[in-house]
RNA sequence: GUGGGUAUAGCUCAGUGGCAGAGCGCCGGACUGUGGCUCCGGAAGUCGCGGGUUCGAACCCCGUUACCCACCCCA
């Protein structure tokens, strides 16, 4: 046996309706708030993610699927897809093309970690971009589609978690303010964060080492170290949340790990689904459009990750619904006769199954009952000379001759009658 | 990259040195043209892989790979 790749997952009948579910549900939301898809490669040039997602994250220095192709051109794999989307929001110039530059992708994205609940090598993310808007009200539409995703998906004990990180103009200033505070208990902190004090000393709020937690609490919080324009923005934002009702809890906490995010950040949190609890992840990215070559343009939009979702959504029925229709054949002839009659039930629409090896009838009625098909339509010796099909109801159990010619609509009418 | 756990039939698992097992599922029969319930029978295994110890290893030892969980990171 060839196995599938490490951290890769085939999603088979009986998990697959989730997925479809995540998609049909997040679809016609997105579409209602005014969404266009747009579908981007999978493998784009690595400077896209070097220069868009930060060459000082761990995605880009060590979770890249990125190589050299046949070309000479460095390529990867894409790890996220915000970069790519800004991209193409420039290099199609969709700000003037569309109407309104909100867009939407659904698909893999691939990262080189070590897998774990939650957590795949190829994973898939629903992901949503506004470009061009920097009003606060804008963040806080985005947050509350976000919200009603999650809530669309049935996904209870969800926590939304709102920080503002503010922007380059304040933000160097609350790092060293930072670092400062830190004075000499950073020798105090585990490994971790001694290394994050160097690299991006913000992401020592995502420590979790109990021993570090006294020194973190002492630590300034962003939201007080924000220059004028950023605070008015993030007051703006937690006044319409506030408006549209939706719960939320501000952490000074949430320090996201892509180097692009301005402003406003936010996360959703799901219990009971493991370590990786974040199941969806976003925030305002106002200088990424400029950073990748195009116009100075402000960004926000997130990330969901799809097998985070499916994971915190309730066990749903597992029963798909379908009643499909069963055609038993007993006899050479009779077999051909039931090859067109299957035929026949497709054309006019209706899902219809048939044993094709020459099995007992006994066995072919258990078929039936597996795939819980509605009605058997039997064929048989009999029935070819009465130019007639016996039509067994299967819940029923009672069963009636219909001519050959009427029994396709008289099953047409069954089904309908059946799914009412 | 680091740590812990696990690996036996399609699935879920029992078996801790002496014949490879159960439940569910699958196939067939009881019922020769009728499913579900019941009963009977059957097929199905590289006991992850490689080495070692032993008269004898699924079981003990060493190595290795994969999976799961956690750290890290993040959706």
């Amino acid at each position: 046996m060839i196995p599938a790749i490490r951290g890769t997952h085939d999603i088979l009948p009986g998990e697959v309706e989730r997925w479809q579910r995540v998609e049909a549900v997040s679809r016609r939301l997105f579409e209602r708030y005014g969404y266009a898809e747009v579908r981007t490669p999978i493998i784009e040039r690595e400077e896209l993610f070097a220069k868009g997602t930060g060459e000082t994250t761990d995605i880009v220095q060590k979770e890249m699927y990125a190589f050299t192709d046949k070309g000479g051109e460095r390529i990867t794999l894409r790890p996220e897809a915000t970069p790519s989307l800004v991209r193409a929001f420039v290099e199609h110039s969709l700000e003037q093309a569309m109407a309104s530059p909100k867009i939407y992708l659904f698909g893999p994205m691939f990262r080189y970690e070590r897998p774990q609940k939650g957590r795949y090598r190829q994973f898939h993310q629903l992901d949503v971009e506004v470009f061009g808007v920097s009003d606060p009200a804008v963040d806080a539409e985005v947050v509350d589609l976000a919200w009603a995703l999650v809530g669309e998906l049935g996904i209870a004990n969800a926590e939304l978690v709102v920080n503002s990180v503010g922007c380059p103009a304040c933000r160097p200033a609350f790092g060293e303010a930072l670092l400062k505070a830190l004075g000499e208990d950073v020798t105090r902190l585990c490994g971790d964060c001694q290394r994050r004090a160097g690299v991006n000393p913000l992401r020592i709020f995502d420590c979790k080492v109990p021993q570090d937690q006294p020194i973190i609490d002492g630590l300034p919080h962003s939201v007080d170290y924000l220059c004028d324009a950023c605070r008015d923005h993030f007051a703006a934002v937690e006044r319409h949340l506030g408006m549209y009702g939706i719960p939320y809890r501000v952490s000074h906490r949430l320090v996201r790990g892509l180097d692009y995010y301005t402003r406003t950040t936010f996360e959703i949190l799901a219990g009971n689904i493991g370590a990786q609890n974040a199941i969806l992840g976003g925030g305002r990215y106002d200088g990424l459009v400029k950073q990748l070559g195009g116009p100075d343009r402000v960004g926000i939009g997130f990330a969901a990750g799809i097998e985070r979702l499916v994971l915190a959504m309730p066990d749903g029925a597992r029963d798909d619904g379908r009643r499909p229709l069963f055609v038993a054949a007993m006899g050479e002839p009779a077999r051909e006769s039931a090859l067109a009659l299957l035929r026949d039930l497709r054309r006019a629409g209706l899902e219809a199954h048939m044993e094709y090896e020459g099995r007992s009838i006994k066995s072919q009625m258990k078929r039936a009952d597996r795939l819980k098909a509605a009605f058997a339509l039997i064929l048989g010796d009999d029935e070819l000379a009465a130019g007639v099909v016996s039509v067994k109801d299967m819940t029923k159990g009672g069963q009636a001759r219909v001519s050959r010619d009427a029994v396709v609509n008289h099953c047409r009418a069954l089904v309908a009658g059946g799914q009412e």
